[in-house]
DNA sequence: TGCCAGGCCCTCTTTAGGGCCTT
């Protein structure tokens, strides 16, 4: 089986949107290739201001943490460096993408990489699953973990291996030899109902080209 | 210091509303 190579990432932010002024913490990511963690990249870093309690309850992130770490766009700087062009992926992709874009813009660079989001491809390849937090479809799918959430690297390594999962179901379920980044989108692209008719069709019609989606509104 | 968002899904829908998911 094969698949296109991706980076999972995943962000420790201050509050749930830079519009309002929050910042992240901490940035964490893996690189995919060929259904295995090849790389990892991971850093705290410092929003410029003190962060609530709550997050440093959350993330275990302290004030000392931050204030000790490298300024975020000095970080943004050597990630964005890092990623490239690759596909990104994320769990709850909307939210990651606010923040990436908004410190991307900040050292005046621009993403051009397509996104993917695990939320939306669990909710159509896992509809069993009690809901789609990354914690439950961890225990769902027994995904290795040692305990560590609302850490950046640790959640994109759970990420990660729940993407691999996703590959391996078209392969294993549906017979995929080959799980292209655009496959995925085009999933998370069409409703739930019609995703199993979809992907049934395509085991039977291999070489059919993939359906149009309006990928438009989403990353 | 305390506050804040928003895109997506589902359905008791589409002239809407409530829940999910992320920190």
């Amino acid at each position: 089986m094969s698949s296109d190579p991706v980076i999972v990432l995943d962000f420790e932010t201050s509050g749930h949107s830079p519009a309002f002024g929050d910042r992240p913490i901490e940035v964490g990511a893996v690189r995919i290739e060929q259904d295995m963690i090849v790389d990892r990249f991971q850093s705290l870093m410092n929003p410029g201001f003190t962060i609530s309690w709550f997050i440093e309850s959350l993330t275990g992130i302290s004030n000392d943490l931050v204030a000790a770490a490298p300024d975020c766009e000095e970080v943004m700087t050597r990630f964005a460096e890092w990623i490239g062009e690759t596909p990104l992926v994320a769990h709850n992709a909307g939210f990651d993408r606010k923040f990436l874009d908004a410190e991307l813009a900040r050292i005046g660079r621009e993403r051009n990489n397509p996104m993917a989001c695990t939320v939306l491809a669990s909710h159509r390849l896992f509809p069993e699953a009690q809901n789609h937090k990354l914690a439950t479809m961890v225990a769902h799918l027994g995904i290795y973990t040692d305990g560590t959430f609302h850490r950046a690297l640790a959640d994109a390594e759970m990420t990660g291996h729940l993407w691999i999962a996703m590959t391996d179901l078209l392969h294993t379920r549906y017979g995929f030899t080959d799980v292209p980044f655009s496959l995925m989108q085009t999933i998370t692209g069409m409703g739930r109902a019609r995703v199993d008719r979809f992907l049934r069709s395509q085991t039977q019609s291999p070489s059919a080209p993939l359906p149009q989606v309006d990928l438009s509104c989403r990353y």
